[in-house]
DNA sequence: TTGCCGTTTGGCGTAATGGCCAAATGATTA
DNA sequence: TAATCATTTGGCCATTACGCCAAACGGCAA
C-alpha cells in the first residue's frame, strides 16, 4: 500500500472487478508493472484474482480498506485547512 | 505509513501523547531514526507535535487511522483463515 | 502444432527508504 | 557562559521498491 498506482487500483476495484488489461489502461503503466502491483496486493490479501479464459479478473477482498481512503481524504482536508490557516 | 515502526508508533499514540524519548524506548531503535519516522508522520499530517520544555510530545491527529489498523487485522484474519483452509 | 493474446516472472538500472553515527539546534540549569 | 539533556538534521551505506524490457507461461483458435 501507499503507492499511488495501488491506491488507484484499489479504488477502482471497489467499484467492481477489473481485468489486468483494464487496470493497465487506467493506470497508464506497463502491463508488467501493473501485474506486479496486483501481485503485491494479492499477497497482502487485499485483492483476489480469478482466471476466466485468458483473462484474469481482480476484485477487492477487503472492503474496509475504503475506510482508509476516507481517512486519507480527511487527513488531506485537515492539511489543506492548516495550510490555508497558515497562509491567511 | 506501511513501516512497522511507524505503525507501532501510531498505535501507541492512539492511547495518548508520547514524547520522543518514550517512543524511542518502545521502538528500540536509535533516537534519530525515531525522530525521522515522526517527521514523516508529521509531514503526512497524521501526527502533531508540541514542544514543552526540552521535550517534544507527539499526538495522533487523525483518529480514523485506527480504522485502518482494524481493517489490517481483518485482512490478516482472512489470510489466516485461508491458509488454514488450504492446509486442512 | 503453430500462432496470437493476456498475464506473469526475471533481470537490470535507478530512485527511494531505513538505520546508525556524528554534528547541530534548542531548552534548562549552574 | 558553560554544561547537559532532548531532539533534529546531515552523511553515509545497505536494502528495498519501481518501472521498463524481454522472456516465459497458459488459454484459445486455426
Amino acid at each position: 500500500m501507499g503507492h499511488p498506482s495501488r491506491v488507484y487500483m484499489v479504488e477502482e476495484l471497489s467499484r467492481g472487478e477489473r481485468c489486468v488489461c483494464e487496470l493497465t489502461e487506467m493506470v497508464g503503466a506497463d502491463v508488467s508493472t501493473v501485474s506486479k502491483h496486483l501481485s503485491v496486493l494479492k499477497n497482502a490479501g487485499i485483492v483476489s484474482d480469478e482466471k476466466r479464459g485468458s483473462q484474469v479478473f481482480y476484485s477487492l477482498r477487503v472492503p474496509c480498506i475504503l475506510n482508509f481512503f476516507l481517512c486519507v481524504e480527511e487527513v488531506l482536508k485537515a492539511n489543506a485547512a492548516e495550510h490555508s490557516a497558515l497562509a491567511g
